[in-house]
RNA sequence: GGCGACGUGGCCAAGUGGUAAGGCGAGGGUCUGCAAAACCCUUAUUCAUGGGUUCGAUUCCCAUCGUCGCCUCCA
């Protein structure tokens, strides 16, 4: 079976054959560190982390290039928005950088998100955009104004068809008063003269300046993966102008294809509309945290296409939260149940492990079919069904179970995140076991009482566990306890 | 105005040229001391609207209406 991506380029999907065999050279457009991320961010990096994973699980051998712009992007009224940060918090440039980077990271980390194999800072990587920004001048694709580098677009005549835009359609200075130093109106900067009080500012050949926003990608991405790799992702909001100008930039300087497949995620929105720094309709992953799980933002998130816009609301969260309780009590039963089960019948058996592979195969062609992620999140909610109508059965046999956790591991846990991994709910040091076998005196206390026919004991063991955080639920086999969600 | 994407049940959301996955919600039931969890049944003759192609379209084409993104910083 193979693997079709969705490539923006030519949109429609395609055949996904890397470079190199067995690798998968990408690169995913990262985040300016200069405020707290929001689920905008989340939308993206969950998707695209995905990806990573299916395509690691699926054999390949991928690296994953994610920048960190800590230089160069430039809000409406020509401010960097790193100096913006620190003058609002009052502390250095730098400062802000780390503050935020790390804050990223973390909630990245919270949110299951596997860090990018190389995290390549812009401000790192001065030398290499300045040696490209060169190539371009050599080439005839640049040209220098009074210590300011421009991109001359009418010297790439491909550019715009990523976005499907030419340049003669577009009514560029609309907005923004065109800057007349400027041989074309779309022209776009490539190095940017530093007024002698700017803060961040850099020795080049054209005097101290910056860097435009789009060269990090260009310089960085041909530093870690090459001229020409195999998939380039990031937000739709940013396939103009900054993917077109990427491509300008590289394909300029290198006379080859940037990236074979363009993999864009579709934005996020509030009540219709993006979600956004700007607009201020913004919910910080931090915050979202501390009302839902992060099982719960993925399963939202992975619950429609990656290149498909969604909508966030509080009724949406609220029911992926449901979906990923239902789907993590699904695994849990069957991790439980293991404990205890047996051989089981033969024909039953065969039976119920053929069921376990087709929803193993619908879930690997649902992502074989461009991350079909919905798709494949069905087959396990269809799969925890009959699961527990066996388990409910007393029919699921050791090894059915066994097939079903380390499917609910793999493609749950493992490729989507959606299912936590046992150690967060079992014990796994000293003080998790010592609470695991208090909690089950309290258990066999309740059981006591229940047969006789104390009652009223009983719920009050149960409300009381119930209150920390402890929910019993009974079975046939005794009571089980699980970690309530919040 | 230009470019791109999209309009599927109460909400979210897959999907296919031959009569609609899944999640959430709602109603009924089974199980249970009561809960919880789970399971069963019911909940779109219909896929924005109007044409066209076709034996047949929600799926292909055209038009209309509507929504969103980008064109200016944003994943």
């Amino acid at each position: 079976m193979s693997q079709t991506i969705y490539n923006v380029l030519v949109r429609e999907k395609e055949v996904f054959k890397p470079i190199t065999d067995g690798h998968v050279m990408m690169y995913v457009c990262g985040p300016t560190v200069y405020d707290n991320s929001h689920l905008g961010h989340a939308k993206t990096y969950v998707s695209f982390d995905v990806v990573v994973r299916w395509l690691r699980y699926s054999g390949y051998k991928v690296r994953y290039v994610q920048n960190i712009t800590d230089v160069g992007h430039l809000l409406d009224d020509g401010e960097d928005r790193i100096l913006k940060g620190a003058r609002r918090e009052k502390v250095e440039p730098m400062e802000i950088v780390e503050r935020y980077m790390r804050s990223y990271f973390e909630d990245m980390d919270a949110i299951g998100v596997a860090r990018p194999d190389i995290s390549p800072r812009a401000s790192a990587h001065i030398p290499e955009q300045i040696e490209m920004i060169q190539e371009l001048i050599a080439k005839g694709h640049a040209y220098e104004v009074d210590g300011t580098v421009y991109y001359s677009v009418e010297s790439f005549k491909e550019y715009g068809k990523l976005s499907g835009r030419r340049v003669e359609e577009m009514e560029a200075g609309k907005r923004i008063a065109v800057r007349d130093e400027k041989h074309h109106p779309m022209d776009f900067v490539l190095w940017i003269k530093a007024p002698s009080n700017h803060v961040l500012q850099w020795p080049s050949p054209w005097g101290r300046g910056y860097p435009g926003w789009h060269i990090e990608c260009s310089a960085m991405s041909n530093k870690y993966l090459g001229a020409t790799f195999d998939i380039h992702g990031g937000g739709v909001d940013n396939i103009f102008p900054h993917n077109e100008c990427e491509i300008a930039q590289s394909e300029g300087a290198h006379d080859q294809i940037f990236a074979n497949n363009w993999m864009l995620t579709g934005t996020l929105l509030v009540d219709g509309v993006k979600m956004s720094k700007s607009l201020g309709n913004f919910v910080t992953i931090k915050d979202a945290l501390k009302q839902y799980r992060p099982e719960a933002l993925r399963l939202f998130i992975l619950s429609g296409l990656y290149r498909s816009p969604a909508d966030y609301s509080a009724a949406v969260l609220d029911a992926a939260t449901k979906g990923a309780e239902r789907i993590n009590t699904a695994a849990r039963r069957a991790r439980n149940a293991l404990k205890t089960a047996k051989p089981g019948d033969a024909s039953n058996n065969e039976r119920l492990i053929t069921l376990l592979d087709q929803y193993q195969m619908r879930f690997t062609s649902a992502m074989n079919d461009d991350f079909n992620a919905p798709l494949a999140l069905s087959a396990l909610f269809d799969m925890s069904k009959d699961l527990n109508t066996a388990i409910d059965e007393g029919t699921a046999s050791q090894s059915v179970l066994e097939r079903a956790t380390s499917i609910y591991t793999e493609l749950g846990g493992q490729v989507l995140g959606v299912i936590q991994p046992e150690s967060r709910t079992a014990a796994g040091s000293g003080s998790a076991e010592r609470e695991s076998a208090l909690i089950q005196m309290l258990i066999d206390m309740r059981l006591e009482a229940r047969k006789a026919k104390d009652f009223t004991r009983a719920d009050s063991i149960r409300n009381q566990l119930s209150k920390i955080g402890v929910i019993l639920e009974d079975g046939p086999n005794g009571a089980v306890y699980r970690i309530s969600s919040l």
